[in-house]
DNA sequence: TAGCAGATACCTT
DNA sequence: AAGGTATCTGCTA
């Protein structure tokens, strides 16, 4: 069994942690304000394996991270470990990697997609392994309201607050506390 | 137009 | 086979 890297690093008061298995692939992803949390629960993602810490390391993963954290356009190299995530989870995954920067899309819409229900899409969105890389922050109620987001597994205002930042940093239109209607992705080729 | 049931679809264990 | 869900829709006022 090979060694896991975990690698955290500290920008403007926010923690992000990567894990990193085989060949380079990123296992998880996770941000947190305190770096404690983080690591708790980037280690809980990977039970039982020897994993190697590094603090304030820069890498190419990490650096991609706070990147898509400050809503820059970025082209992503980091390659992503898709070994332990469920056919269903894949394809919930590779919908939201769809979505445009400053757009956004629905639970409902993602699960007509993908031939699914809304609530079961849900539960997907909540368990992608790689926040920021896969952008569930652009997934929200078909109100188009900011609606719910967990950070380190856990629903907190804290979320919801950061996932209505990382929209508005990438240029979705938000007035009040709903989006714009212009900010909803249309799939081509339907 | 906001609030709220009740319905839904289906994934995970 | 049950339990859970980061939803949706239509009804009410």
């Amino acid at each position: 069994m090979k060694t896991l890297t975990l690698a955290t690093k500290e920008h403007g008061g926010t923690w992000f942690g990567v894990v990193i298995g085989n060949q380079d692939k990123l296992l998880a992803s996770s941000f947190s304000k305190s770096q404690k949390n983080l690591v708790r629960h980037l280690r809980a993602d990977a039970p039982g394996q020897p994993i190697q810490s590094f603090t304030n390391e820069s890498n190419v993963p990490l650096n991609e991270m706070i990147d898509f954290y400050e809503g820059k356009p970025t082209a992503s190299k980091t390659r992503l470990d898709w070994e332990r995530v469920s056919e269903f989870e894949k394809s919930i995954c590779q919908s939201m990697k769809e979505i445009p920067r400053g757009k956004v899309a629905s639970y409902g819409m993602l699960a007509k997609r993908i031939q699914s229900g809304p609530r079961a899409v849900g539960t997907g969105v909540a368990r992608n392994p790689w926040p920021l890389f896969v952008p569930c922050h652009r997934v929200v109620p078909a109100s188009l309201e900011i609606g719910n987001y967990s950070i380190g597994g856990a629903l907190s205002d804290y979320g919801c607050e950061m996932k209505r930042v990382l929209l508005e940093r990438e240029g979705v239109p938000i007035e009040g506390d709903r989006i714009s209607a212009e900010a909803l992705w249309i799939p081509t080729g339907v």
